[in-house]
Parts: structure tokens; C-alpha cells; sequence
RNA sequence: GCGGGUGUGGUGAAGUGGUUAACACACUGGAUUGUGGCUCCAGCAUGCGUGGGUUCGAUCCCCACCACUCGCCCCA
């Protein structure tokens, strides 16, 4: 159908724009509070990138990656998510040149090729943030409650944040033996779904639905349980801080990332009433993507922001409400002559800064005050043949119904006064 | 990728195996000479997601596909 978008796709129309830039503009200043700056990266990258940076084994890179060979053979993928680009374009510019810590944003359309429900897309928009360089803790949570200040700015209500650390290459291997040695007898009697995360991703055993499952994982050990001591300290530090800054937070030690890269912290933001898609926004730590993506061994931290679901919940709760761009006038002009008069004077107007919209198909004069009505503006510009003959407009107030004539050179002042 | 639900004009929505597919809103035009918002009148789906099939005949029955939606998976 030649009129039908991609499936998983979706237009913002016009009604829809106010409230993406209301968004975006929340972004940017929380941001900007933050001392964060802008990046934008190609939309597409050589496939290599999210392959390594993502993880081989991860579903977005198995199996929901879009991915085509462009006309020179290369491979390349639509962005499934941002953190690689901007770990690479920190490399490939020298970022790090300029201060130990970079700090990164970015908004923009990410690409998965998942089934389209509420609240999940082919094409989604991400803001997200990066800061590369520090492994202190206390960027861990500023990262985090820039998340929630974030969401905060928007008014939103009943948000819950779950934080967890998930450990680092010291100590995850340890806990992954651990997990498996207890699930070892158990996996026989678990569904189809946990007996493939067995070896693919023991840890998401854990947070099985399957009611007879989540009696097997009953006394499993748990993941804070068996960090490191370099880990534990980390995640005690950024509770801490959570704590100072005020910040309400729950730890879930169940709370995994899909993604490779992520290292000791994670968090995530959910909205419950969304339903199935709920995480409105997740992250953590990942101390080993620079150096997997070809850099030096660099910490980093940072999240990713799923706008239509903010979107969603905004709508929810009734926190946006769209304001209709009025035009300061409406012209009407009656006749061919009038509208040689009107149709400049529509450009004088604009010029002055005055939104000036008129009827091009020259209808009635009834067809066109209905116009004028309908656009919102406050005053309509009335030329028919004796004003075009006495050099004049009739200027005429729509809400008090009060009109009166007006020379055609003192127009704008007077919708200026 | 898997399972369930839905699909009638711009929107909301009635409806039937067989003459002109209700109704409301929206939209367009009109109701004495150059004036809107109220009211009144008129117009507005040769078509009932798309393509097949059953039937003398289907929008209403069957199949496939597509889209949307809910859940699983995964994730933002």
C-alpha cells in the first residue's frame, strides 16, 4: 500500500509536534543544568559497531537489528540504540583530549525490528546520556537523578526507580556459576523459556513470570550478595549519594540489562500503568565498552530514555495540553482588485512580525470571515472595492465584533500598538 | 518470533445474506445587496482493511494477507 507507513512506524503530525518539542525542550535545559552537551551521530554505523559494542549474543543484535548491505558491500545497521555511536565518536574525535570526563546527550529515532505493541516501535526516539571517563560513584548517581529530575520536570507522578549492580568481570563470572549450580536440578522442570536463559543469561531466571518458576527460584542466591569488594563498595557509595540527593530508590537484585556492556550499576525507571512496556528509562554503568570498542580501558555511565513512553504516561496523567498556533490576522479580500492590495500586504505584515494568514481561492466574503473565525486570529483585515478606492483597510476585532477603518499605511501600527 | 482481540465515510459509531449502508460530530455550500461564532437547509462511503473463495447474490459466512491492539519474549 502506497499509503501506508512501515509497520512499527509513525508520524508526528502537526497536533503532535508541540508536545515533542515540549519534551525536547525539558531535555535540554535538565541538561544543560547538568552540564551536558549535545551529540549527534549518524543514524546508520558499520554493523561491527553494535556487534561489538552490544553483544553477539544479545536479542537486539540477533535478531532485531536492521541491517543491509549498502552499494559498496558494506554492511551497515540503523542505530538500534545510541551508546556505541557515542562511545565511538568519542574515540574517533579525541574526546577525551579535552577533559577526563565527557558528557554526553542525545535525542533521536533508534531502530528495532521488534513487534509493534503499545508503547514499542521500529522506529523509537531515545534521549540519552553518557559521561566517559569517571568511575567514581557519585557520577553513577548524578547520572540517576538526572533521569529523575528529568521526569520529574514533566510532572510526572509514580515513577519507581530500582537500582542494582550487576557486577563487574571479576565477580559476575563467579555469581553466574553460583545461579547455575542452583538452578542445576531445577532447569529440567522450568519452562521452555528459562531452560534456553540457563546458558544464555542465567541471571534472567530469576525474574521468571512463570508462577511455578518463580517457586524454583526461591532461595537463589542473589547477585549483591556476591560482588566483588571493589563492586559492593562502588554500589554502597551510590546509594549513598542516591540517599544525600534525596533521591527514594528501591534495589531489585533481580533487575538485569539486556546489553553486554553494562557493568556494576544498573537502574531502571518504570511506569507501571503502561502495562507490558513499562521501563520508561534504564542504564548503568559500562567500564568495558570504550576498551572493547577500541580505546583505552575507560569508565563510563549513562541511560536511555524511551520518549514515547514518556510521552505516553504524560498523556495518562494529563500533563500536556497542546496550545493551537493562531495567526495574528486574517485578511479578507473581496475581489480581484482587494486582493491585489491584500495579497503584499500579507508580506508587509510578516515582515512586521505580524503571523498573517488570507484565503488564495477567492471565496465569499461569508466563506471567508468563517476562516477568519475558524484560524483563532484576533483581527481580521476586511478589503473589499471601497477600501481598495479610498486606500484603506477595515480592521475589525473578532472577539468584541468592533470594526473600524483604518488607512492602509497605518495598519501594523495600529495591530502593533 | 509466539498467542488472544479488533478492522464500516475525516472522527465516533448503528446495521443486514438480497431495493437508496442509519445517526452524530466534522467538513463544504447556501438562508435579500460586503461581515464569523447560534439556528435552519442542502451536499458529503458505487463503499463496509486488502485479496481470494462459498452463494443466484455478501459489508455481514470461510480462508489468506495487512494493520491496529493486548499479552509473551525483549527492551526505552
Amino acid at each position: 500500500m502506497l499509503t501506508q507507513m512501515p509497520r512499527g512506524t509513525k508520524d508526528i503530525l502537526p497536533e503532535d509536534v508541540g508536545e515533542w518539542l515540549y519534551v525536547e525542550n525539558k531535555i535540554r535545559s535538565i541538561c544543560r543544568l547538568f552540564g551536558f552537551q549535545e551529540i549527534r551521530t549518524p543514524m546508520f554505523e558499520h554493523t561491527e559497531l553494535f556487534q561489538r559494542g552490544i553483544g553477539d549474543t544479545t536479542d537486539v543484535v540477533e535478531k532485531e537489528m536492521y541491517t543491509f548491505s549498502d552499494r559498496s558491500g558494506r554492511s551497515i545497521t540503523l542505530r538500534p540504540e545510541n551508546t556505541a555511536s557515542a562511545v565511538r565518536a568519542y574515540l574517533e574525535h579525541k574526546l577525551y583530549a579535552e577533559s577526563n570526563l565527557v558528557k554526553l546527550f542525545y535525542i533521536g529515532s533508534m531502530f528495532r525490528f521488534d513487534r509493534p505493541q503499545r508503547g514499542r516501535f521500529r522506529e523509537f526516539h531515545q534521549f540519552g546520556v553518557e559521561a566517559i571517563g569517571e568511575m567514581n560513584p557519585s557520577v553513577d548517581a548524578e547520572i540517576i537523578i538526572l533521569a529523575t529530575r528529568f521526569l520529574q520536570s514533566l510532572g510526572l507522578k509514580d515513577l519507581k526507580l530500582s537500582i542494582n549492580s550487576v557486577g563487574c568481570p571479576n565477580c559476575r563470572p563467579k555469581y553466574r556459576e553460583e545461579l547455575k549450580a542452583f538452578f542445576k536440578d531445577k532447569v529440567s522442570e522450568m519452562c521452555d523459556d528459562c531452560r534456553s536463559r540457563y546458558d544464555r543469561n542465567p541471571m534472567r531466571l530469576l525474574d521468571c513470570k512463570v508462577e511455578h518458576d518463580q517457586e524454583l527460584a526461591v532461595g537463589a542466591p542473589e547477585i549483591t550478595d556476591c560482588l566483588c569488594e571493589e563492586c559492593h563498595d562502588h554500589f554502597e557509595k551510590v546509594k549513598e549519594y542516591l540517599t544525600l540527593a534525596g533521591i527514594p530508590f528501591e534495589v531489585d537484585p533481580r533487575l538485569v540489562r539486556g546489553l553486554d556492556y553494562y557493568t556494576k550499576t544498573a537502574f531502571e525507571i518504570k511506569y507501571e500503568p503502561l502495562g507490558a512496556q513499562s521501563a520508561v528509562a534504564g542504564g548503568g554503568r559500562y567500564d568495558g565498552l570504550v576498551e572493547e570498542i577500541g580505546g583505552a580501558p575507560t569508565p563510563a555511565v549513562g541511560f536511555a530514555c524511551g520518549l514515547e513512553r514518556v510521552m505516553l504516561a504524560i498523556e495518562t496523567q494529563h500533563l500536556y495540553e497542546a496550545k493551537p498556533e493562531n495567526p495574528d490576522v486574517f485578511v479578507v479580500a473581496l475581489g480581484d482588485e482587494a486582493k491585489k492590495v491584500a495579497f503584499p500586504l500579507i508580506m508587509k505584515l510578516r515582515d512586521a512580525g505580524i503571523a498573517a494568514q488570507m484565503d488564495y481561492g477567492g471565496r465569499s466574503m461569508k466563506s471567508q470571515m468563517k476562516q477568519a473565525n475558524k484560524s483563532g486570529a484576533r483581527h481580521a483585515v476586511i478589503i473589499g472595492e471601497d477600501e481598495v478606492k479610498e486606500n484603506a483597510v477595515m480592521l475589525r476585532d473578532m472577539s468584541s465584533s468592533e470594526q473600524e477603518k483604518v488607512s492602509l499605511a497605518d495598519v501594523i501600527s495600529k495591530l502593533k500598538n
